[in-house]
DNA sequence: AATGAATGAGTATTCATTCAT
DNA sequence: TATGAATGAATACTCATTCAT
């Protein structure tokens, strides 16, 4: 997921790109950029090809036309969410005994918050869900393959953490669901809804903190 | 909050009303019902007339712009929210043993699961975190005045029970946000991104109770 | 001329009128107003309703259409002019003098000056000739009835100097123009395209008085 | 000056040019057009671009909107004007004697007579003149670049003259006054209103020498 | 006679998309 | 393959005028 940071924040916003394969990224870049920041329908296939630095005719030669564009956009950027839920279950692979057990899932917590409430992350919310009355499809696909598979990520967590009898689950699907919006809850949905102030709350590490302790209280064996 | 749009009008849902303030109604919920199915950019002031039975001067002449059209929408549906939170603390008011305390949050976590999951609920949220970069402050106070008001409540039905002795409480207003996203986090996560598909999970109340079990982990006395 | 003036400028911006006369005469106050500061394009019935503090209906029941409205206002503006012009001739009645004269004369053109000059005169004149190519026989008719009266009681003012002795006068027409348009031609223009600077000259007695000095050294006896 | 609005093209009259180059000057030239014989409300911009054979985009495209173009009609008016004034002191430099100073002279007031007495001419004040109150930086600039700048260069020709010993002329602004408007007031003022009627008085060159004479009358040497 | 609403056309401007070159 | 222009419909908003009440 922190490519998705990397590859658009601090690259060049406007750049002469080398090869078709420069351009066709270059697009996607600015098209990012600006959906992320403008919205679907507050950004213009002018404004997109202006960006790029690349004529209009080039972005419907590369994409078909807009929603295509959307889409491409989206999948790929679905993809680096992906790989974000595939790494998680190794963050505890270490942990053996009950003291490495607190740290390791405070550790996960906090990690995950940060994860999450990273603007560009929580503008890409903000847009998969504004727009999903139009594309319903592509939202529930974005939700599939993005926060629903971190979810099953972090269920595989806590079963591997029952088997090491850390802990006791019963349902790893809920244990999971309880974790993330007990760390998560409050601070991502203020951050849907306030765009401009700086969304991550006061004192992450407290708040965390507090969530891990409740969770603990339930499901520490 | 079932009666979000329906309060409005006088009771006909889709009707040409009679006197000059039956139109102001009729636009109302036309509009409401046309930005809550398409979004802000994706409703015209004709369709709007149209839908309302109006001419498009009479929109005009009531509300002088779109936006302040769609402000007026959302501060009027923020209110009915905010007459949610203000009936939530008498739910636990008779609440006196700790036979009685189980029951009566389980029955509050239900109410308060189905009354956020409405699907007009769910698609004023859509609309306001889609529209968030475009109109912040309104997002904001939308957010101030209806969620974060419930939670307001919601800490302080904690803290009444705390007072009773049934519950202890270090800080309240996190045991709100800790029950509130145990309670609705999933759902309401997962309702966000799929339009279609009804967005009730499939058992509300077995997923209610389960995170009513691990909130009385943690806070019962 | 000067009540052009007067009945506009000091009076009630907005002021309830008594009966139907006192309507019809508020609605001219406010669309003369408007339309000298606006144009006739940049004017709605609506804004010459409301500023007259009347339905837009008792304008279209008073004067027919915003064209007849005009039109109205128009004809009552130059018959103050007229009343100007009919004036002129009398102020150089007591002349008899070759002593007389240079201070009659200057005296006429510092008058002549300073009434024309006049901001809402200007005003209406730039009203009058932007709308020239819409309204052609109102414009003609206005020139024909304002300025071109007021170049003939000028030369009627110079015939009588003549008949007297006091001036060698050709054609009187002819005098009266270089008469004119030397005291007032470039003030005039200027302020024609000056809309916001005060049009009147740094030393309008003194402009007058060369133009004076030009015009008698030609047509002095 | 004639050449008013022919410079602008290449040469046809209304034709769909090929280069882009030459659309731009297509719609130059039907803008100016319509604007001239219509004013700035009554000329659309659908109306422009079919006059020029150009789609409406194009249009956007090349003047971003209709102030602009309009700005830019008017600033190349206006070079026009600033060449007809730069060409004025050439044409008494040969003068040198007293027997050709009225000749000269004459010439003079009649080219300046026919020069602003253009209907294209007349035109393009009057719509500066109906404009101002919309556009007042734009009036006010082209008053001082284009009315005021033959002033000025006519106040250099007195000035010159007076140099060689052929007039007196205490203040060359004010000479130039003098000589401007007694040739132009009256068939100019005559000109802003009557717009169908030919402007050009019946005998110009006996107005004009009419003129010339009072002008000498007062500053020959 | 007066009000609020309706009408229906018109305004400038923007859009996604396609056609030449 | 890439550019400028064209297309044609849509946008929000305004206007003069007329119709009920």
């Amino acid at each position: 997921m922190d490519e998705l940071i990397v590859r658009i924040g601090p690259g060049r916003t406007a750049e002469a790109p080398d090869g078709p394969a420069g351009k066709r990224a270059a697009i996607v870049r600015a098209a990012t950029e600006l959906f992320l920041s403008r919205g679907y329908d507050g950004t213009s296939t002018d404004q997109i090809a202006s960006a790029a630095s690349v004529s209009k005719q080039t972005v419907y030669n590369q994409f078909g036309d807009k929603q295509t564009l959307f889409h491409d956009i989206i999948l790929g950027v679905t993809a680096t969410a992906e790989r974000f839920a595939a790494e998680l279950p190794g963050s505890v692979a270490g942990v053996r005994t009950a003291g490495d057990l607190e740290t390791a899932i405070r550790e996960l917590a906090r990690r995950y918050l940060a994860t999450v409430m990273n603007p560009r992350v929580l503008a890409l919310r903000r847009l998969m869900i504004g727009e999903a009355h139009r594309f319903p499809r592509l939202a529930a696909d974005y939700y599939d393959r993005g926060p629903a598979r971190v979810l099953a990520a972090l269920a595989e967590v806590f079963d591997r953490l029952a088997d090491r009898g850390l802990l006791t689950v019963p349902d790893p699907a809920v244990a999971a669901e309880h974790f993330a919006f007990l760390v998560l809850g409050r601070p991502l949905e203020r951050g849907m809804f306030h765009v401009e102030a700086s969304p991550v709350p006061a004192e992450p590490n407290a708040s965390a903190d507090r969530a891990v302790t409740l969770f603990l209280a339930g499901y520490r064996s």
